[in-house]
DNA sequence: GCATGTCAAGTTGTG
DNA sequence: CACAACTTGACATGC
């Protein structure tokens, strides 16, 4: 089993810097340029020291911030990476960063976030949600990230018509997203049982968030739905991801939604120990949760 | 200096 | 109906 990192850090000096559209907007387009190549830079070396960072904790896989290269898709301040005066040493650090993490065996993803809607029955929304996974795909092939993870998405009153104008925009998106695209089930709307059907019929792998299926369950047991999940993964020969939770207010009363600083050791199901996966650590304590867990697991692990 | 509100984008469920 | 839940940090503004 190997655990993963989400984004960002709390303690080691690593930290992704962004700008908004107001900002740019201010500016003219030249300096716009200048500002997003000089940010982008940035937050491409420290791609590279995160990678450098996630090996030295122990820690096998990273999710990468889908804002990395701020406003990329933005309608009026967008740009490409050929437009930026350092667009070659951006695009030589990306190498850089898919070199160290393949030597290293540390696996990429992204999770591009709410806006990314293929569901909507808003041809604007779909489209812009096309345009943001394109650019996810192009980074992804840059630094060799291996999936790019989505949600349903809305449910419009209803989930089956919603989820057949998922699977009729799919082929219209480019190759280097849909050879990556993996669907969640999500702690609202659909389940891992919502999901199958679609992930079976277009070969995408279920990326099975145990926490979501706590909090929004489907009358499959974690146990079943991690196996389930798992074919799907096989089915195409790759490694089984997973996601792993602790509720901040517990799961007697409140709301066991938003996410713990640490992990609970006890909310690691029991049939993922030892089993061939990675799970991704999402805990508002970062890159010390993840330590922690692994740490609680190692001791925990002996007689 | 420091504390605070705002920032492209969607959708759902709660108070 | 407004607001939180899905990730923060950058920046402008006001004390």
């Amino acid at each position: 089993m190997r655990f993963g990192l989400c984004c960002l850090f709390v303690k080691e000096p690593v930290s992704f810097r962004t700008t908004t559209a107001k900002v740019l907007l201010a500016l003219p387009r030249e300096r716009q340029l200048t500002k997003v190549s000089e940010l982008c830079v940035t937050n491409a070396r420290n791609l590279l020291l995160a990678l450098a960072t996630v090996r030295r904790l122990g820690i096998g896989a990273f999710r990468i911030m889908s804002p990395l290269f701020p406003r990329m898709t933005h309608p009026e301040v967008g740009y490409r990476l050929e437009d930026l005066p350092d667009g070659a040493l951006i695009l030589h650090l990306l190498e850089e960063a898919r070199t160290f993490a393949r030597r290293h065996d540390i696996r990429l993803s992204f999770h591009p976030d709410q806006f990314v809607v293929l569901s909507s029955p808003h041809s604007a929304v779909v489209g812009s949600s096309i345009r943001e996974l394109a650019y996810q795909g192009m980074l992804a092939e840059a630094v060799g990230a291996e999936v790019i993870n989505i949600h349903g998405g809305g449910v419009y009153g209803d989930k089956g018509q919603a989820l057949e104008r998922l699977a009729a925009v799919f082929p219209d998106l480019p190759e280097s997203v849909r050879s990556r695209l993996t669907l969640e089930n999500d702690d609202v709307s659909y389940t891992v049982r919502d999901l199958l059907p679609i992930c079976e019929r277009l070969s995408l792998p279920l990326v099975y968030d145990v926490h979501h299926h706590r909090c929004n369950p489907d009358g499959l047991s974690v146990e079943e739905a991690t196996d389930l999940a798992g074919e799907t993964w096989q089915a195409v020969g790759r490694e089984e991801y997973c996601h792993l939770s602790s509720p901040r207010a517990g799961w007697g009363g409140g709301n066991p939604k938003p996410h713990a600083d640490y992990i609970d050791p006890a909310d690691l199901p029991e049939c993922w120990r030892g089993r061939e996966m990675t799970v991704d650590v999402e805990a508002k304590a970062k890159e010390l949760a993840v330590v922690r867990l692994m740490s609680e697991l190692g001791r925990g692990a002996g007689p």
